[in-house]
DNA sequence: ATATTTCTGTTGTATTTACAACAAAAAGAG
DNA sequence: CTCTTTTTGTTGTAAATACAACAGAAATAT
């Protein structure tokens, strides 16, 4: 696990605390990680988890397939990120979606149990390390809010509006590339993705936009 | 405030914590209260805040309005239940949506930064409230990756039966009534009233469900 | 009790979407 | 480089949806 301490002292999670207390902690955590394959999961819709993950290397995507085949990307995790710690504090519910390696990846496995029952006063970074929790938790809230609201819009037009010029308001420019392919925004905007191609031609055509591949410019 | 102390003894929040250590937080908090006539705001897209919101009473619905007038229903609040915790942490950004009142309501408001600044090991019922808030996050999160996977379904017939077969299982029973009216479900699914009312009618042939106002079961 | 307002279901039409099929372009493998 | 696979854009058609208009039922106000 040592060789992944300067992508840990990164994280969201270990924000602020000392590479010796991170690695203090590495034990009460019970810290694991393992390897997985493109296309291999962490863990699947209907499971049951203890552990929090935290992606070292690769990408992820959180995504959940209904009976029809009809996929639904929910959010993808880069080099660092969290993902599963909604599941895995104690007297959680069954996973509501997958979470897929979209690339060869490394992932971290956590376990907050000892964090959250042994009197967290014992040790000042426990506390710290619960409220870094507690503020992922809340920028989770707030990207699924955005996601919401997004997909809440009526017509693929508008979803796409949505979402690009969100983009744009992260990349503070007009000019951004985004994480998916066609067939991946689709399933991330839950709409078919050759009507989703058909709209940004006519869109491109209107001038509103440009793109050539995953390289968007609004206009 | 100590008249709502009933409630508040039962709030997620205040889980496990005496009526004395409430009490004796309310200060730490700045604990304020505000009456809400239906229709008021108590918050509106783009504002900022540093306090969570608890309904003492009534019902408060988080929605968001587009520019077209679409109205998207993220939740309803019920009483004794928190909202605006995702944008009350330190560094938040702009809130995402509305909170307005459905009927007359009370809402509590406290200030949690020096419950995050101050060294909280100083009392244990600080941390207490820190793991209480961070437990009702992952609720929070689960519930809106729910409702995501609920619009994410590309027809209205399926919308209606992920979210009606939801709430059987949470209401462990087929038969159940729901906190929407027509037009609130229709916003909440992202779906035109008229639309779902015909395709509700369409299942109720197929012999799929019976509903009568707010009560519905599932055959 | 009566009048007014809100809610719900129904219908028809125009718009939008999903779906399928296909060709060109791009990426990847051998 | 050549062949294969994947990705993307395009088109036509069937299906689903939004929208508008309206009538009856239910709730609320006077």
């Amino acid at each position: 696990m040592k060789k992944y301490m300067d992508i840990l002292k990164r994280t969201k999670l270990f924000s602020g605390i000392s590479d010796e207390n991170i690695k203090a902690m590495l034990g009460c955590l019970s810290a694991t990680h393992k390897d997985f394959k493109k296309g291999e999961y962490i863990f699947r819709q209907g499971e049951y988890i203890d552990t929090i993950c935290v992606l070292l290397s690769g990408s992820v995507h959180i995504q959940s397939d209904d009976y029809w085949g009809n996929r639904s990307i929910i959010s993808e995790v880069c080099a660092g990120e969290m993902f599963g710690e909604s599941y895995a504090v104690h007297g959680s519910t069954a996973v509501l979606n997958d979470a897929v390696a979209t690339t060869d990846s490394v992932v971290a496995f956590f376990n907050l149990n000892k964090l959250m029952t042994v009197c967290s006063s014992a040790c000042a970074f426990h506390s710290a390390v619960i409220q870094n929790l507690l503020i992922a938790l809340t920028h989770k809230n707030r990207n699924l809010m955005q996601k919401l609201i997004h997909i809440s819009k009526r017509t693929t037009r508008e979803k796409l509006i949505s979402y690009l010029s969100n983009q744009a308001k992260i990349n503070s420019s007009n000019s951004f590339s985004i994480p998916f392919n066609r067939q991946q925004l689709a399933d991330f905007l839950s709409v078919d993705r050759s009507a989703m191609s058909n709209e940004l031609s006519k869109m491109r055509n209107e001038g509103l936009l440009t793109f050539d591949k995953n390289n968007f410019t609004l206009l």
